[in-house]
DNA sequence: CGAACTTATATCGCGCGATAAATAATCGCA
DNA sequence: TGCGATTATTTATCGCGCGATATAAGTTCG
């Protein structure tokens, strides 16, 4: 059958159950660093760039203040990192690591690999699949906006 | 520089990401359902077959039967779906679709073709990349089982 | 100067999704 | 018969994600 509404069809029933088991995969390397999934992914922006603003760490990790704001609290009051407002322009905060937030980044430094090895692919590979990946996130929030 | 802890080069990033722009393309085509994803993604299932179980569904969905029963009652108190014990087995709960969750299915015949549309890609191309994606969660679900 | 506009973040409200743990009901088998 | 296994529900908790709106700070321009 060539059922247009089928389940297997559905290229976002694949992003969707891939998103939940690469979460699966994560939980328990997460839960030891005291990090949910988009925490983490906020702090790996940070390690990435330590200082960055609100606003500028949303635009990279395509969110909204609203949910970035109780995100970026719950890290500070885990004492991963503090939030400022610039003394350049005070409309705008920036994100600071705290020394704590840095210490993580060491203990964070084996978790993609082991993701890698959970894939069972070559990182060449997965390189590949993700810039495919990438790809088809661009197209789509083009048609968007 | 090759910092492994660089944001663009996780495919879980990727595939986060990816999820949202789904999510965001599909939201006005489900809102005019009355749907949101998962409950959608739950629908196109019972398109697919009517009168699943709990259980099967949720093999199917990879979703737990405590994250699928309140999303059911809800697809229910919308008139969708029915939940009914079997008289065979008085352990499982049967989802049928009501008339109105049948009709429903026409006016969600066109929302895969939108989102094909929105990914400037042939359906060629995304069955590929779908079935790479696929690959993917099997051998992470692999690991964690 | 100051009114009007823009920008950056925060706040509020909402609903949902996801999980863990406890409970209940039923089934099937030794 | 009785007990472990199965199936689903319940309860509680937490965080995410968004839209709408508010606040406050900067900017522009008459």
């Amino acid at each position: 059958m060539q059922d247009q509404l089928k389940l297997d069809n559905f290229i976002c029933f694949a992003v969707y159950t891939a998103s939940h088991a690469l979460n699966r995969v994560y939980k328990p390397l997460l839960d030891a660093l005291g990090l949910t999934y988009p925490q983490y992914l906020a702090m790996v922006a940070l390690w990435e760039q330590d200082g960055q603003t609100v606003g500028g760490l949303g635009e990279k990790l395509f969110l909204e203040s609203s949910t970035l704001t109780p995100l970026l609290k719950r890290l500070e009051s885990a004492g991963y990192i503090r939030r400022e407002r610039s003394s350049e322009d005070e409309r705008v905060v920036v994100i600071r690591l705290s020394d704590e937030g840095k210490r993580l980044k060491e203990k964070a430094i084996g978790v993609p690999g082991c993701i890698v090895e959970a894939s069972g692919r070559d990182a060449a590979d997965l390189t590949r699949l993700q810039a495919e990946i990438v790809a088809l996130r661009e197209a789509l929030n083009k048609s968007v906006a």
